[in-house]
DNA sequence: CGTTCCCTTGACACCGATCAACTCTGGTGG
DNA sequence: CCACCAGAGTTGATCGGTGTCAAGGGAACG
């Protein structure tokens, strides 16, 4: 039980230096848990969250809904991601998350997480660093979603979640987990489901990945890659740089 | 020129409150300024910043370009926006930011502004609410450009700089600046200048804005937000809740 | 006074939406 | 064990919104 959050102290591990106590800390925020099954939600729109909400396991997505009726995926979320830092400053949501699997998430009390950059100060680079990174994954969805043809879309879509996945230790050779409908893929992408159907037969045509009952696997990275022009980047998959207060271990790997 | 600054105080007063300490702070910071002419870059992809920049005054855009040479505007920044408190955090740039017009910008050494939260915890707050907000910002976008067709798209986009610009006092009844080319607002939506030349002529047609020369006029307000169902509460303007440490001031206003 | 940038307009092509039917799978209950 | 059903994937035909290409006009600027 106690290492239930192995995901989420991997994300955050991956992207900050931790030490040792702030390990414990973090552990420590994700006593309180709750399962929520898929197609359940998380939080909806209008709520005012009391929680910060972690995922410790299963996907969720984030979407924003117009009046009339069409839904748009703004994020997908990870093992390991938070949800909604949102909830210590922001008071209305002003989106839902739904869970898209079985998902266990940790509830964190507004009071604590508002305690953490003062108790131990390191800890706030390291969660400012994921918010920082989940903007920059916004900021690629932009570009892609805007810029890009289905076949490439689809496909930078797919590279990331390899590279976002791969971080936390859940791609086993270019094999994944994808528990997305092709209906919910395309409420990512803005498209339609028989359109992300099309491109994903393509992308099978080409030998590039294989999809089967909510598996992934990927045939053909760099040929996928090159397709879509996927550059891992704006991930900013390297540890933090420590140019300022704060921050002691200087240990750097990879 | 002590009040250069006025629309960055302006745009963090607007969405927290601020004791007289912390406004003399932010004041601090803004010392180091530069002007930058329009078309110049305040920052391009791949540099490791030593300085996090607000914009004191003017317009620009923050942008990604891809393999074949198209250009997607991922965010507009207006004044009083910080540009990148990535700078403090992710060590290189995965995006340029633009000048639209001639910029009158801050330059706020990266250790500065690491010292922010540790003197002044309460600004740590405003800082994060006014990052969370770009987040949500960023969430709209990828909605709008994702679900919705080129003239409600249109509209929104500018029932979006309407709302914003006003928090910062940039709109005379219905009217502002709007220093962005047929051909960036096109970039910013995920269309052509051509498709956006016919959306606005639209626009025009239907008698809800005028728009000549980088100035635009809303003529009709409630139908344009009723064109695109706009909802402004994802913009947060409402002041901070409070319900954690820090914050001394308690009085509301608004 | 020419040049450049931006806006405008028209003709046409094409990507992706829409609509509709059918298949396949897994699950559920009789 | 079978019948049924719901959800997801697949396929084809057609429509339409937006892109593309190309030409011309107008305003600002040196």
């Amino acid at each position: 039980m106690s290492d239930d959050c192995a995901y989420f102290l991997a994300k955050l591990g991956a992207v900050s230096n931790l030490s040792e106590p702030a390990t414990d800390t973090l552990r420590d925020l994700c006593v309180r848990r709750k399962l929520i099954d898929a197609k359940r939600h998380i939080i909806r729109e209008g709520e005012r969250p009391a929680h910060v909400h972690i995922i410790l396991d299963g996907w969720a997505a984030r979407y924003k809904v117009q009046k009339d009726g069409s839904r748009q995926i703004v994020a997908f979320l990870l093992p390991g991601d938070i949800c909604d830092l949102h909830a210590t400053i922001l008071t209305r949501m002003d989106h839902s998350i739904l869970a898209l699997t079985r998902v266990q998430v940790a509830f964190v009390p507004a009071e604590l997480m508002d305690e953490v950059p003062v108790s131990r100060p390191e800890l706030l680079k390291a969660l400012w660093r994921a918010t920082l990174i989940d903007e920059a994954v916004l900021r690629a969805w932009i570009a892609n979603n805007g810029r890009r043809r289905a076949l490439p879309r689809l496909a930078h879509l797919i590279c990331e979640l390899h590279a976002r996945l791969k971080l936390v230790g859940l791609v086993d050779d270019g094999h994944f987990r994808l528990p997305a409908t092709q209906e919910v893929l395309a409420d990512a992408m803005g498209l339609t489901a028989v359109h992300v159907n099309r491109a994903l037969q393509e992308l099978r045509g080409r030998g590039l990945v294989a999809l089967d009952l909510r598996e992934l696997q990927i045939l053909n990275l760099p040929a996928l890659k090159e397709l879509c022009g996927f550059d891992d980047s704006y991930l900013h998959l390297g540890k933090m740089a420590d140019h300022g207060v704060g921050q002691a271990a200087p240990e750097l790997l990879n």
